[in-house]
DNA sequence: AATACATAATTGGTCTATCCAATTATCCAA
DNA sequence: TTGGATAATTGGATAGACCAATTATGTATT
């Protein structure tokens, strides 16, 4: 029998929901100061923190030091349809996860060209740099993610990240993987040069390559 | 100007997050307790559990009141879990939703163009020609998801899905958000107030501004 | 009366110290 | 060797204090 205790910083959160559905708590205005609300629950500000640091990581609350907190949205949108999407998402064949990934990057790319910036650029290099330095091309996921991150569009970097989760999700079930690491190493320097003359299409040309690569490695 | 200043629990879970890299802390295996990881890191306690909450409501460590913390997975440096993702997306501007779907319809045309079965495009025509008979023009979204769905890739189709719906909520989101209504009255105070100094130019710019975010709202 | 600026109060960030309860380790006796 | 009482450890929670950023207040100047 394993009965779990609630901790008290998991009751607060229940507390702020039940509020915030009553509409005691609105959505855009503040939230009671630390101070008052811990009296007001007779607990202690360390454990009323607690709880907000839980629903600040969640976006839920923004904290401002010194000027409050404020109610971003509810709690309960978190959860929602999506997940049917996800299920779809979890059970895709690799063929149409790659297609996709390729197809996000080929587009992407024009919008990095005309974005990275100058220190962007360098810091890649310098990441390429350590890799071959070290003589560790494992994780050629941080090139993509660098590249997704130079974009500036949260929307497409999420969906590179969750194509990249994906993919790893399905080889590890498939148990394929295989250590082609060291090629991705120069099609990621080719890239690079590409970008860095800003030319969109000779960029584009190598993202292509890359991708018939990686589509016979399994590795991306 | 927004320089956001790092809280010390943020930090330390990114240090949290490099000694998982590095295999200081295994997973299965017992993290520090509280205090000597306190004492090592030169941080309170009540620091160090601000983190260790944000990470146990992420399902990466496990909390034994009197037995200590467990890590249960990577924090995955490179991808967050499914559910940051998606957090991340739902927190997501309009404009990037716009140029991300752009960007996916656009690469989903060749795919179309050359797997599209004679059927489908009956299909789809069919579909536009009630919508004209009815004069109902509402759900364009049935048109896209055609598209999506004859592109025969389960990965963009569910992409493109997830894009809708995030569109949706974003749309849905801010419509109900008072911040940034307050937010659009401020923008106003400062037109005004432009206006009020009969400077042209500062005006003029108070009005690409406030568009630029009206546009991010959806608002007019 | 309106504005600007210095000042005070508020608020979150962080630390230290303390006590409690659950767990874990220890040790002695049967 | 085994059981169980005891001690030490560990997380849970609180109180009080101080700092820095923000916000509110009030006063002086124009």
């Amino acid at each position: 029998m394993k009965i779990q205790h609630q901790r008290l910083y998991e009751q607060v959160i229940s507390y702020i929901q039940e509020n915030i559905d009553k509409n005691i708590f609105k959505i855009g205005e503040k939230l009671p100061t630390e101070r008052s609300l811990a009296e007001q629950l007779n607990v202690s500000r360390g454990t009323l923190r607690d709880a907000f640091r839980v629903l600040e990581s969640k976006k839920i609350i923004e904290t401002r030091p010194g000027g409050g907190r404020i109610l971003l949205k509810a709690i309960d949108s978190i959860i929602s349809v999506e997940d049917d999407i996800l299920v779809e998402l979890k059970n895709s064949k690799m063929l149409d996860l790659i297609e996709a990934r390729e197809l996000l990057e080929v587009g992407m790319c024009a919008l990095v060209c005309t974005r990275i910036t100058d220190e962007e650029i360098q810091e890649i290099e310098d990441l390429l740099q350590r890799q071959k330095e070290e003589n560790d091309f494992s994780s050629s996921s941080y090139f993509h993610l660098a590249l997704a991150a130079a974009c500036d569009n949260h929307v497409l970097e999420n969906f590179i990240k969750l194509n990249m989760q994906l993919i790893k999700e399905v080889r590890d079930q498939n148990f394929i993987n295989k250590n082609h690491q060291s090629q991705a190493f120069e099609e990621h320097l080719e890239l690079l040069n590409a970008i860095k003359e800003r030319d969109i299409l000779k960029s584009e040309q190598a993202v292509r390559r890359h991708f018939i690569n990686m589509r016979e490695r399994l590795q991306f």
